[in-house]
DNA sequence: TTGTACGCGTTATCAG
DNA sequence: CTGATAACGCGTACAA
């Protein structure tokens, strides 16, 4: 029984030439006669030859993987975004390495640590807050980078995004135009730049109508669905609390959400409801939620195909700083009721 | 400017000795003296040395790499199992290759090659149907290999999975104790295991009460949101249709949901409903679903460290066919509602 | 304890 | 057009 899978050397022999020529008609390139090019191809396929993947990464310096490193895999965005990312990764022959951050600087460094120790050609990151000097190094290095969904100041790199201001301050207006004043908002984790604007637009929305802001009103649920789940229950306790609450993503809505209901609070009669992402389930909720829509799918395709342009291109003439931005939509339907004057 | 990163050899030139010995030391075997120690790590560290994970794989043929192999990981169940994987993969140093191989034979043909041309330690799959013959291929030629989900017969593979006829029979019977007769079921895939087996856990409870089965009433959604819309749809338009709806899984079961809404059908009041896997917003759904949970992440984290145990393993000795099999548990909301006598 | 040298499988260059 | 041969960076047997 042979050891492994058969080599360039294999193939050479089978075909009766030497291993460099074998090379050369199986990569494509040099020149050959089309008498040897049938040799080596049947020789090849005798042997079941399948290249070496990572001996030619050794001699390239490619390896057609990239890193994707995002919060978590988990929820709707970000699964969503991923599957966008993989598919047209390998539409293009690329693998993609999935690391998850939970929002940990810690873990960031580590990942991305281990993702350039294993040569990917390219990442695409949705940064936590924290120190960045890592990923400031490995950008001046030139290694192809996108940012997705969050950028970090002073850092001109290619990024996807949506314009997180902007429908945070539809989804907003909204709640404003149906007579609430008194609105809640579970938002991310200050500092990251996707939390920030989105709060930013909460500030415009009720700015605009000179409606002064709470800081009671305003909790920061850090993205995660059992914090946006105390916080809420915190917003109930208040003695006038929020008529009206605006979810900041998914995973904090659906945290608000289960708050909501195990405190009875009808909705949106006691309270309305709002959230930023519609997942696919948006419209089963009782009531069905109203949401800000992103196009992740589109976005993890293209956050792929900025790097790949990178990739593509030599590390010299690298455009520094391509950035797509999305509009998110809102999806009106039921958890904000109709006007409450 | 120096090109890339540093190798052995720059060590050693800083340190002054053999980039064998710095080899040694940093790779911890073999012998030196402590003052040797001392000056290459110093070396080490002075010059950023970064082992070439590349260079290293070619020689070890290891690549502290796994894939993962499975439908969709925008659905609940595979994310969250995906998640459970991941994490424990990172703890021990591995990294982890996502592929989405949407239930199609043909992608997961070019996925599965893809994979073992980059060397993978090993991979976890949930095959889907078709031509299993590459897969048994690996398998042969001991390629550390779980299945997860579902197995294939005759392929004797570690594997992790949950009594999915357990848990679809205690679906049923739940449903035929509330008085249900007619009850529609919104397969996945015929052929795949999964499927089949919440298929026979159907079957057997109907059996058991000596309800004849209607063939009308079951349909193959195929795991897929959109067909088990159609499907339901159909289900809603026959004369006498189901007054309760089994969905095999959460993208069927959403699908079936919606369908339900926009057809205007109370729940569970006209039909009851009930699911497969218990998505976190299940609780918030209208009405709150009974579903049938799944314990996904822990079943990634148990696919994960079955094959970390063949990889740590000599290929001569490893244990063909170590299983396991969780239960599913039965989560009681509001969607079938009370007795319908 | 230390250094040398070879091989892993490619890609790519350079004579012939 | 073809065959040798040199890297790529690391691990490791073997000699010193």
């Amino acid at each position: 029984m042979r050891k492994g899978r058969s080599t360039l050397k294999d193939v050479a022999r089978k075909a009766g030439v030497s291993s460099g020529l074998a090379g050369r008609v199986l990569g494509n390139y040099g020149s050959f006669s089309e008498e040897t090019r049938r040799k080596v191809t049947r020789a090849a396929r005798l042997v079941q030859y399948t290249p070496n993947t990572i001996a030619r990464s050794l001699r390239t310096r490619l390896t057609r993987t990239v890193g994707v490193l995002i919060p978590d895999i988990t929820s709707f965005f970000w699964s969503t975004l991923a599957r966008g990312l993989q598919d047209r990764a390998a539409r293009d022959g690329f693998s993609v390495i999935l690391c998850n951050s939970d929002e940990e600087s810690t873990n960031e460094k580590a990942y991305l640590a281990n993702l350039v120790e294993r040569s990917v050609d390219g990442l695409v990151i949705s940064p936590t807050i924290g120190n960045h000097a890592y990923l400031r190094r490995l950008a001046a290095e030139r290694l192809p980078l996108v940012l997705v969904d969050r950028r970090i100041r002073g850092l001109a790199v290619p990024a996807v995004r949506v314009d997180n201001r902007e429908g945070a301050y539809d989804a907003v207006r909204h709640l404003i135009s149906l007579g609430h004043e008194r609105i809640g908002v579970l938002k991310g984790i200050d500092g990251v730049e996707t939390s920030d604007e989105r709060f930013a637009g909460y500030e415009q929305a009720l700015a605009e109508r000179r409606i002064r802001i709470r800081p009671a009103l305003v909790k920061e649920g850090r993205f995660l669905k059992d914090q946006a789940f105390r916080a809420t229950q915190e917003l109930l306790a208040m003695r006038s609390g929020p008529t009206a609450i605006f979810a900041c993503n998914e995973p904090m809505l659906t945290g608000c959400l289960l708050a909501l209901k195990e405190a009875g609070v009808r909705i949106p009669h006691d309270v309305a409801l709002i959230g930023f992402d519609d997942p696919v389930w948006a419209p089963c909720a009782d009531p069905p939620l109203t949401t800000v829509s992103q196009p992740a799918y589109a976005m993890g395709m293209l956050a792929f195909d900025l790097l790949a342009a990178q990739i593509g291109a030599p590390a010299s003439s690298r455009r520094s700083a391509e950035e797509v931005v999305l509009k998110p939509t809102l999806m009106i339907r039921k958890s904000c009721g109709g006007s409450i004057a």
